[in-house]
DNA sequence: GTCTATAATAAGATAGAC
DNA sequence: GTCTATCTTATTATAGAC
């Protein structure tokens, strides 16, 4: 059944997001799971492999996601606010995977890493090119474009982190302070 | 001696930073320090004794530093430019100590998990109080306080999980752009 | 697709010699 | 203070029955 490899994915979310990848054994997930943990061996060939298919599938949605937020919109300072809720948006509503693909990169192999790392090059991109644009067109000030958009995108995605869904502020409200605080810091 | 023990603390920091606190063995920590696993146990009665000690003393330090770095200012704003300053260039120069500080909290037992997040806490607070008391004298805008002073600290603590002290930039030069990056998203 | 059983290895930690 | 040797336990992963 399919049903049961996606079964396997969401309950190692949720631990890896809580222990950690490596504080995390194969026999927690499935037990988490209700099966044995040899039966994990029938879905995923390793347990590795297991955390590449959660950061990858999670990178796809994220690139996804921004090129949505940005569809149709032509001016620069409305995309960079564009691009910016969509950031917090996406990691709050789908805080453990990316708070997991902030933190557990370390766990992958070689090669799997550098995947990962070239879509999470290919996103930040194209927050450095919004930002550039942006100064070139006389919207923001004049600043290192590299290491402001590291800084907007860990704060945006630091939400992930410490957001509680059923907390005192929604998803949208947040969104709002930091697209108030990122772009008047921009100016 | 004294002094294997801070080199046994010195190669942890190190293997800690570099490959995670569960993903790296005693025995590792050992080779580093060229003495064997067991020999470890004479200075540190576990592994998790000896994170706890790494995070301590970083906690401690960086408490220090904050007090030393406002000693003597008065102004509000220029007291909030002198935390974040020393906020950045803190991180900046113990890199490796305040990465594993902030990432690995989990590895820590149930007391000394609660000793280590009432230091932060305590930390914050100084952060939050100086946000409030700027904009109750109207140096900056109305704003969620909670929410501004974590996304200013893990803004700077960012710095180290990329800088490199070879780089480009200065230490100074870093804790300029964050600083003026973010007293102007607060005003 | 899931199970039991087990292989192969590595981990954290301790005992006791020197 | 450091060593060798060892205990105990947990881990990832595989083999083969059902």
């Amino acid at each position: 059944m399919l049903k049961t490899k996606h079964n396997i994915k969401d309950i190692a979310v949720g631990l890896f997001y809580k222990k950690g990848y490596f504080a995390t054994s194969i026999n927690e997930i499935a037990n988490g799971c209700g099966i044995r943990k040899a039966s994990i061996y029938y879905h995923y060939p390793s347990k590795e492999d297991l955390l590449f298919c959660i950061l990858s599938e999670t990178m796809k949605d994220l690139m996804a996601h921004l090129h949505n937020s940005l569809a149709e919109i032509e001016d620069t300072e409305d995309r960079i606010r564009a691009a910016v809720r969509g950031h917090v948006q996406f990691h709050l509503n789908r805080q453990k995977e990316n708070f997991i693909a902030n933190s557990e990169l370390r766990g992958l192999t070689r090669e799997h890493y550098r995947i990962i790392v070239k879509k999470r090059d290919a996103y930040e991109k194209i927050f450095q090119d919004l930002i550039q644009q942006g100064i070139q067109q006389g919207v923001f000030s004049d600043c290192d474009v590299k290491i402001l958009s590291y800084a907007i995108l860990t704060l945006c995605t630091s939400g992930a982190s410490w957001f509680n869904p059923d907390g005192r502020l929604a998803v949208g409200e947040i969104a709002g302070i930091y697209e108030k605080f990122i772009l008047n810091g921009l100016k």
